[in-house]
DNA sequence: GTCACATGTCAACTAATGTTGACACATGAC
DNA sequence: GTCATGTGTCAACATTAGTTGACATGTGAC
């Protein structure tokens, strides 16, 4: 095995920094951690908001790789995509900032 | 003294969230970060973005706390606002969002 | 006075994001 | 068959954020 860390790239960031950039997205993502992983129409009951807007709201948080999902059949046959939040852990501090900028492909 | 830890809000975390999910700003925090303080003019100069512009974004990241700023005198007597970075270290992972979230301030 | 530099602010436009409601599809229970 | 459950997607609208250019202010040097 490697024991190369894993280094951020600017975009990479961005896109966990532009996930998280949302109140909605802190709740799921904070629902996921204290009551486990759960699936996409329970959640939404869960925290009162609607399906398609919470199914907009999973998807960029599994694109940053902020949460996972694993498609599974319940005992009624019923397909149940399932979320769980990964255990990410991200240190946000100017010299990091620094770093990863230089990695950021923004023309202008 | 207090030995406590100054407990980070659900609105105070994310602001300081939608403060750093921008490209411009990640790189003025980086170029604060690398190149020291700096006043804005100059700033805008070096990372070729217009001033107006550069302005607000440094608003908001001085909103959130990530920057302070120190108005001077140059010794020919122009007044330049001179922006620093806060050493700020935000620990970002589910645990401190499920803990945040708590005190979020979104009604619906 | 004019010029060059610094500061900030404002309205107006563009672009990105969030949100809704309706649609289509599949399954088991009745 | 119908109903209730689950899945996803799409166009359309509402809201927010980003960006620009022009404006007003101040200073010292010439």
């Amino acid at each position: 095995m490697t024991s190369e860390t894993h280094v951020l790239s600017g975009d990479d960031l961005l896109a966990q920094l532009a996930a998280l950039d949302n109140p909605h997205r802190l709740r799921i993502v904070a629902a996921l951690a204290s009551g486990g992983r759960n699936y996409v129409s329970q959640l939404a009951r869960d925290l009162g908001i609607s399906r398609p807007l919470l199914h907009l709201h999973l998807q960029k948080l599994e694109a940053a790789g902020l949460v996972s999902s694993q498609l599974e059949l319940s005992q009624d046959g019923k397909a149940l995509n399932y979320f769980a939040v990964t255990d990410f852990k991200l240190e946000l501090s100017p010299a990091l900032i620094a770093t990863a900028a230089q990695t950021l492909s923004t023309p202008e």
